[in-house]
DNA sequence: CCATGTTTTGTAATCGTTGCCAGAACTATT
DNA sequence: AATAGTTCTGGCAACGATTACAAAACATGG
C-alpha cells in the first residue's frame, strides 16, 4: 500500500507538499507540482480516504432507509435521491429493513459511529433511539429526515404529500365516474401513510353522500400478492363493489387479475384507482389510473433538507407538501350506469 | 464529540482499558469494566468507526454497481446481496450507474482510496481502470465480482447463467407450442448477456428447422417502452409473428400492450416467453410465461466470491454458472395451430 | 547588496482508535 | 514473607492523511 509518505519521498519532497499539490494544487510550485504529479501517476497512489475522513467532522455519506428495495415506488425516489445526492456531493448508502428493527438500528448505528452522517427514512419504522428519545428518554442525536411517511409528536424535517386529499380525490374521481359501491384496500394500518389515504376514502365517500361500508374496506401489505386476496375477498362478499381503490398500484395490479379471473370487465363492472403512477401500472391490463406522487421531488427535496441539516443550515419549512397529481387511464375510462 | 480519552478520563481509566473493554470485555476486570460500560452509557459514547477503520486493512464495505435501481429484477439481486453481505458482517453501498462511465468511476474511485473493498458488477459497464489493464495498461487493483454479465478476456470471478442456453430454451418452448413464425425482443446488443440470449434465439431455430429472419429481431433496451415500441414495428411488418421471445420480462410487459391494442389475442395470435420472472409478469394478462433466474443465489454466490477474494481464499469456481428455469404461464397456455 | 515582503516549503501536531510491551497488581506456592 | 507465575493495566507508537506554524526561498525596491 502506497502512502503519501512513499510519494513524499520518491519525488524528494515533503508530505505537506504532496497534500497540497493534491488538494489546493496552485499553492504549490509547477516544477515541484509536475514531479508530484508525475510521481502519483507512476506508483499509482491514491489518497485513503478513510484517514483524510478521520480530520474532517462530516464524511458526506447519506444513508437512505427504505422498507424493501424491490418495491419500484421506493427505488423510483432512491433513484431521484441517488441524483441530487451526487450532485451535492454526497455517497448514498441504501439500507433495506423488511419492516425488521434491527436491521434499521444497525444503520442507525452507522450514523453514531460517524460511518454516515444521516438517515433518510422511506418507510415507517423509526431507529430505536430516536422512539427512546420520543418517550422523553435521553439519546443521541441523529440527522434524521422522514420521507413519505409522518410521525406525530416527532418534530424532524419531512416531505410528505396529503395522503387524505390525495385518498379523497381517487375516491371522487369514482364517485364522478358514476360508482357507487366504493371499496377500498388499504396498506397496513399500523403506518399513518395508510390511515390517511383510508381516512381520504371515508371522509370523500360522506361527503358524496356515500355509506362507509365496515365490509368495503380490506387490508393489504402493498404487494401484488395481498392485492390479489383483499380482492378476492371483496368479490366473495354479498355486495360486489363497482370501484375500489387501491392504496398503491402493485395492490391495485394483484386487484385486476382477481378480477379478471371472476371473468368482470374493468373498468365497466369495477372501475380501479391506484396509488404512486408505476411504470408497470400504465401497462396494466387495463392502464391503471392512479394519484402520482412527484418521485423525483421527494427525493430531492429530502436530500437538500438532509443537506441543510447537517451544515445546520435551517430549513425554510421543517415540513414540505408536496402536491399528487390524479393521472386518468382505462380502468376508469367509461362511466359506470349513472343513476 | 465524545471520545474514547473522555470515557477514560471520566472512568479513571486509561484508554486502552476502554478500548479492551469494548473489543474483548474478558480481558479487563469486572469491576472496571462495569465502570467503564456505565461511564460509555452515562455519555452516549460510540467509537468512532472511521478512526477504527484506519487501523484496518479492510471496511467489510462493499459497492454493488446496478444500472438501473428502479428495475426489478436488479433491485431482486440487491436485495439478495443485502442479504447474504449482512450476515457476513458486510456493508452494501449501492451505486446506479443508468450507463454512465463518469458514475461507475466515481464508484470504483471509493475502492482505490478504500472507503470500500470490493465492487459487485451487475451490469454490463466496466470501470475505466479495469478496462485500462484489459488492454495491458498497468494500473491498480480493484477486487471486483461480475454477476449477471460474463466479459471475455477479463479473469474475474463470475457468476452467471448460461443465457444461450436460456434463451434457446425460451424459443424451444415456443416451438413446442406450434409456433412458426418466431420473433424476439433483444436487449441492447452491447451486453453480452444480450448477444447471448439472441444467440439462443438463433440456434433453437436452426435446430427446430424454422428460418431466421432479420426481421423478426427488434432490438430493446430492456424498458417496458421499448417492448412496446419493438413491438408495435413487429406487428407492422409483412409477416406477424405468432410468437415472441422477449428478453426481459418489462419489455414482454410492453409488449403485450401493444398486442393488446391491436386486438389480437395472447396467446392464442402471438405467444410470448419473457425473462427474469419478475413479480409483475405473473400478474401481466395474460400472466408472462418466462424464464426464472435464480435471483437469491445469484446474490449469494456474488457476494461469497467477494468474501473469498478480499480474505484472499481460493476459489472453487472462478465462474459459477447456475440453473435457470422455465416458469409456464398463460401467456403460451394454448398451443397455437400446428402444422 | 541589504532590507523587506511575499511565496513556497517542511516540520510536527492532530484526528480517535488499536495493540504492543513493559510494568503493576494480584494469586498461589513454598 | 518471599518468590514465581498470572492476570490486568497504562503509556505510547502506529494508522495515513491534513494543516498551523515557522523557516526557507525567492522577488522587489531602494
Amino acid at each position: 500500500m502506497v502512502t503519501i509518505r512513499d510519494i513524499a519521498k520518491s519525488a524528494g519532497v515533503s508530505v505537506a507538499t504532496v497534500s497540497r499539490t493534491l488538494s489546493d494544487p496552485e499553492a504549490v510550485r509547477p516544477i515541484k507540482r509536475e514531479k508530484v504529479l508525475q510521481t502519483i501517476a507512476e506508483m499509482n497512489y491514491a489518497p485513503n480516504a478513510i484517514a483524510r475522513q478521520l480530520r474532517r467532522p462530516r464524511n458526506e455519506t447519506i444513508i437512505v432507509i427504505v422498507p424493501a428495495i424491490a418495491n419500484p415506488f421506493f427505488s423510483g425516489i432512491v433513484q431521484s435521491i441517488e441524483n441530487v445526492a451526487h450532485d451535492l456531493g454526497y455517497r448514498i448508502l441504501i439500507g433495506e429493513t423488511r419492516g425488521e428493527q434491527e436491521r434499521l438500528d444497525y444503520y442507525a448505528d452507522m450514523v453514531l459511529t460517524r460511518m454516515a452522517d444521516g438517515l433518510i427514512l422511506l418507510g415507517s419504522l423509526l431507529p430505536t433511539v430516536v422512539r427512546a428519545k420520543l418517550e422523553g428518554g435521553r439519546a443521541p442525536h441523529i440527522p434524521l429526515v422522514l420521507a413519505c411517511e409522518r410521525f406525530d409528536g416527532l418534530d424532524c424535517p419531512n416531505v410528505v404529500i396529503d395522503n387524505v386529499v390525495a385518498g379523497a380525490l381517487a375516491v371522487q374521481h369514482l364517485v364522478a365516474r358514476g360508482c357507487r359501491r366504493i371499496a377500498t384496500i388499504s396498506g397496513p394500518l399500523a403506518n399513518t401513510l395508510s390511515q390517511d389515504r383510508l381516512r381520504g376514502y371515508c371522509e370523500a365517500l360522506r361527503a358524496a353522500g356515500l355509506a362507509v361500508a365496515e365490509t368495503g374496506i380490506e387490508e393489504g401489505d402493498f404487494s401484488i400478492d395481498s392485492g390479489y386476496g383483499a380482492m378476492q375477498r371483496l368479490l366473495n362478499k354479498a355486495i360486489v363493489p363497482d370501484g375500489v381503490f387501491c392504496a398503491n398500484d402493485e395492490m391495485a395490479i394483484g386487484a385486476q387479475q382477481a378480477i379478471r379471473e371472476r371473468g368482470l370487465a374493468m373498468p365497466a363492472d369495477i372501475a380501479l384507482v391506484g396509488f404512486d403512477d408505476l411504470r408497470f401500472g400504465a401497462f396494466a391490463a387495463p392502464p391503471l389510473t392512479t394519484i402520482r406522487q412527484p418521485t423525483s421531488q421527494i427525493g430531492e427535496t429530502a436530500v437538500k433538507m438532509m443537506d441543510a441539516v447537517l451544515h445546520k443550515r435551517p430549513l425554510e419549512q421543517r415540513k414540505v407538501v408536496l402536491l399528487h397529481e390524479l393521472v386518468e387511464r382505462e380502468s376508469t375510462a367509461r362511466a359506470c350506469v349513472q343513476i
